[in-house]
DNA sequence: GATGCCACGGTCGAGGTTGTCCATTCGATC
DNA sequence: GATCGAATGGACAACCTCGACCGTGGCATC
C-alpha cells in the first residue's frame, strides 16, 4: 500500500472504468504493473467491489431520517448489528458518543416504508426508545465508499 | 427506466466492471443494446458514476461523527449546502425535521482532523452552535450508492 | 391500409483493452 | 560479485468496446 496504490485507488474512486493503460498512464505504470496491482487491492479486501452510484431520486429510495437509539441497560454492539442488519431500510449505523446509544441512518422508498423499518427496529427487545429526524433536503452525499 | 435498466443497474452495482457481453447475457440482450442503455443512463444522471469501495480503515479515514448543525434564524438550504460543500471531511447531510435545521455525517482520519473539520462549518457567519457524536463503532455500513 | 417517423434491438468489424507469458531490473542478503 | 525474490515493462492472443449499418415493431397521419 504505497502511493502508487493510493493513486490507483484515486482515480478508480473517480471512474471504476478507467482502463489499465489510462490509469498507468497517469501513475506512470505500464497496464500489466497497474492490473497485477488492482487484483492484489482487490485480493488483500482493499478494494472491496467496482460499483455505480445511482441517482436516489430515480431508484425511489429517497426517503431518509437519521435516529437516535435509546437502549435499556447496556447493550452490546453485537446485538444492536444483529437487530439493525435485519432492516435493509439501514444505510449506516454506528454507536456513539452521548447520550443515545447509536445513530442509524435509514433510507426508504416512502413515508410509511421508513415507518414500517422504523417500527422493526423499535420492536427489538433491548430498545427502549427512538428519536427520528426526517431528512427534508439532501444537501451532501459524497459517496466516498 | 424499465425492468431491463433495472437489471442492469442491479448487475453494475454489483459489478461495475462486468462487460456489456456478461451484462447482456443475464438481462436477456446484446453487449451494444446493453451499452446503448448504460450509456443513455449515465446521460440522463441516473448514473452518476462508475466507483470503487474501499475498506475504510485501510484508507485510513475512519474517524466519524454525527453532527446536529443549529443555526442563527432561518437559513436556506442553499446556504447550508454552500458551507458544507467547503468542507471536504462531510461525507452526508441533509435538512431535518426537529430541532436541529441539519445534520451532517462526517469523517476524517483522525480526531484532531475531525475537529478542525468541525471547527471549519462551526466558524459559518449564521452556525449558531453544533452538538456532535462521535462513532465508536461502525455497525452497519452498507454502500448502496 | 399505406406511409413516414421514431425508438429499439441485432450484427459486424476496426481498434482498443485485458490477461498471461517471459525477460529484465532493482534492492537486499550472503 | 553472486543469488534470490519481488516488481516491472513489453509482447501477444483473446476478448471487449463502440460506432455504423440495417431490420423490426409501435404509432400517428394521411
Amino acid at each position: 500500500m504505497d502511493n502508487l496504490d493510493r493513486g490507483i485507488i484515486d482515480l478508480l474512486r473517480q471512474n471504476a472504468r478507467a482502463s489499465y493503460g489510462d490509469i498507468g498512464g497517469s501513475v506512470g505504470l505500464s497496464a500489466s504493473a497497474v492490473k497485477r496491482r488492482v487484483d492484489r487491492l482487490v485480493a488483500d479486501g482493499v478494494i472491496r467491489g467496482f460499483t455505480i452510484q445511482v441517482d436516489p431520486t430515480v431508484d425511489g429510495y429517497n426517503t431518509e431520517a437519521y435516529v437516535e437509539l435509546f437502549c435499556r441497560g447496556t447493550v452490546a454492539p453485537d446485538e444492536l448489528l444483529r437487530i439493525l442488519s435485519g432492516v435493509p431500510e439501514v444505510v449506516d449505523a454506528g454507536t456513539v458518543t452521548g447520550s443515545a446509544d447509536a445513530i442509524v441512518h435509514m433510507r426508504a422508498r416512502s413515508i410509511p416504508a421508513l415507518e414500517d423499518a422504523l417500527e422493526r427496529v423499535r420492536i427489538a427487545p433491548n430498545v427502549d426508545h427512538t428519536r427520528s429526524a426526517i431528512v427534508l433536503s439532501r444537501l451532501i452525499h459524497r459517496t466516498h465508499d
